[in-house]
RNA sequence: GGCGCAUUAGUCUAGUUGGCCUAGGACGCCGCCCUCUCAAGGCGGAGAUCGCGGGUUCGAAUCCCGCAUGCGCUACCA
């Protein structure tokens, strides 16, 4: 494997980058999102291992919005991902709200840049103009595809005269700007694959200013790169086949390019790339559903990377500690969201009672069980925190097992049978009675009380204490007995038993 | 069509310079124990001819060649 990123700590100082100057090993990664979408899980990772290697050299972790694609870019959007990356924890040193040297950190507000590059590529002879229309491209390329030919631009307007692209241009027939692939072979050296030798000659004159005078993809991540002094690019894999382009770019502007890092893409079950079809793939989603961001974090990690042969459950500090580019895998890394669930359930037993009251505390105010701020209900939350911390896995999973402790119950239909018959209303009657007398409401009070009676009506614990369950709770299914029922309290509990018993 | 990348159990992966791998850990799955439901926990189990075929070697998951499959790129998308 290459040396560009030895593992930490790193011993070698970096062979190039301005970073040695400031005497350091310090990188800068940056994460560079298209305002297209919402923050994709894979996307999500990217920006998680670019963090890493940014806090981890004690480097920079800058954001940058490519929102160069007018018509697919939104405010909405921007917003979206600003907010996923901070739920995360993964905070940029730069960006476009958090000021820099490099400002602005929107393309958009770049233009001059990508014009000043063009401009001198075309000085230099490294560009030229082209006339063909989008249409006629179309065309040529399909006919190409046909004939079994490789669909690459024919160059024809790189022959062009002189005069000729002078008459075109004050005609005000409009062009865009290509870059002129130089002969011979590009070789790119990966930290995570190794070097690849791209030829040249399979590298077609790709556009580098379109008609309307945006800049395209490639010319604007280089001048980008080579302006915000990137010393590292960590991207997904499909940018590989771009890289030849890009390095090409950087020669013929006189600038040092970056160390290259490409990940593997993620996957679903069926090996093909992650998308809506597979199910939830926005971390906005999971941020929702009531996945904790540390839990994210060790996922998103482990895709593609591991510390060791054993570790699995990694804290942020040891991932920051850990985490190597050489350890990244070069084969695609298939979403398991089973492993997601078990993980984030790890991270939730780890929850101390108030850290998993706060967290739990939104969910039940979405779905109108408490207020915002109750303060009240946040004690009671924290009193029931060691009753679930083993029974959820998500954070919404507390909103069915909690709700009656916060509002009346509605018997499911499937344990409705538990308080009919003879047999289970008469260990309602009895429970009510013993318990109107019971002198301290507590747990263990609470627990002895009610093994006598079972005992005493000669009925196993399972069969007393289910339709009790039901009475109070509402399900087959619920935090356990005793402890709820110190929480609900006496008043609460003598009700439902009452009111069950109405019922049945 | 061309170019590039990848290929260890259902899944995430370990396997860094070939022997310590009769392939390790984890998720999931199955069974037992614990048990007031559900979980959690404990114990045990099944599951990989390391994509296929050649070769190099005393010895290959690890090196070489070929093939297959999958994916990416091949845009005036990023």
């Amino acid at each position: 494997m290459l040396s560009l990123f030895p593992s930490p700590p790193f011993k070698r100082p970096l062979s190039r980058g301005p970073e040695r100057e400031r005497g350091g090993c310090a990188l800068r990664l940056r994460f560079a999102p298209s305002p297209t979408g919402y923050l994709h899980v894979g996307g999500a990772r990217t920006a998680l291992y670019n963090w890493l290697l940014a806090r981890q050299s004690g480097g920079s972790f800058i954001l940058r919005i490519e929102d160069t694609d007018l018509s697919r870019s939104t405010e909405e959007a921007i917003e979206a991902i600003l907010r996923d990356l901070r739920w995360l924890g993964l905070e940029w040193d730069e960006g476009p709200d958090a000021g820099g040297d490099h400002w602005p950190y929107r393309q958009t507000g770049r233009m001059a840049l990508y014009h000043d590059a063009a401009r001198r590529l075309l000085e230099g002879g490294h560009a030229y103009r082209c006339f063909c229309s989008p249409e006629e491209l179309k065309e040529r390329r399909e006919r190409a595809l046909q004939e079994g030919r490789a669909p690459m631009y024919d160059r024809r307007c790189l022959s062009l005269a002189e005069e000729e692209v002078r008459r075109l241009a004050k005609k005000g027939r409009p062009y865009a700007l290509r870059f002129k692939v130089p002969e011979g072979e590009t070789v790119v050296r990966d930290a995570i694959r190794g070097e690849i030798t791209f030829h040249n000659r399979e590298i077609e004159d790709f556009v580098l200013l379109r008609s309307d005078g945006t800049p395209t993809y490639n010319l604007a991540v280089v001048v980008d790169d080579v302006e915000m002094r990137v010393s590292h690019v960590v991207r997904g894999d499909d940018h590989l086949s771009n890289t030849p382009k890009q390095l090409l770019l950087y020669r013929a502007l006189g600038a040092e390019a970056p160390a290259f890092a490409h990940l593997p893409m993620i996957v679903g079950q069926d090996g093909k790339p992650l998308s809506k079809r597979h199910g939830d793939v926005s971390v906005g989603h999971y941020r929702e559903t009531g996945f904790l961001p540390e839990a994210m974090v060790n996922f998103l990690a482990l895709l593609g990377w591991s510390l060791d042969d054993s570790t699995t459950i990694i804290d942020r500090e040891t991932l920051v500690a850990g985490f190597s580019l050489e350890r990244v895998t070069s084969k695609p890394a298939v979403w398991d969201t089973d492993k997601l669930y078990w993980l984030n359930s790890q991270y939730i037993m780890a929850h101390g009672d108030g850290e998993l009251a706060e967290a739990v505390a939104p969910f039940l105010a979405r779905e109108g069980l408490i207020a915002e701020d109750d303060g009240e209900a946040l004690d009671k939350l924290r009193r029931a925190a060691p009753l679930i911390r083993e029974r959820i896995k998500v954070l919404s999973d507390a909103v069915p097992l909690l709700a009656f402790l916060f509002r009346e119950v509605e018997t499911e239909a499937e344990a409705r049978e538990l308080l009919r018959g003879e047999e289970n209303r008469e260990v309602l009657r009895e429970a009510g009675k013993r318990l109107l007398e019971l002198e301290l409401f507590d747990t263990g009070s609470i627990e002895s009380l009610l093994r006598a009676m079972a005992e005493e009506m000669g009925l196993k614990p399972r069969k007393a204490f289910q339709p009790i369950r039901v009475a109070l709770t509402g399900s087959k299914i619920s935090p356990p007995l005793f402890e709820s029922m110190e929480l609900l309290g006496r008043e609460k509990c003598l009700q439902r038993i009452a009111r069950a018993l109405d019922q049945g």
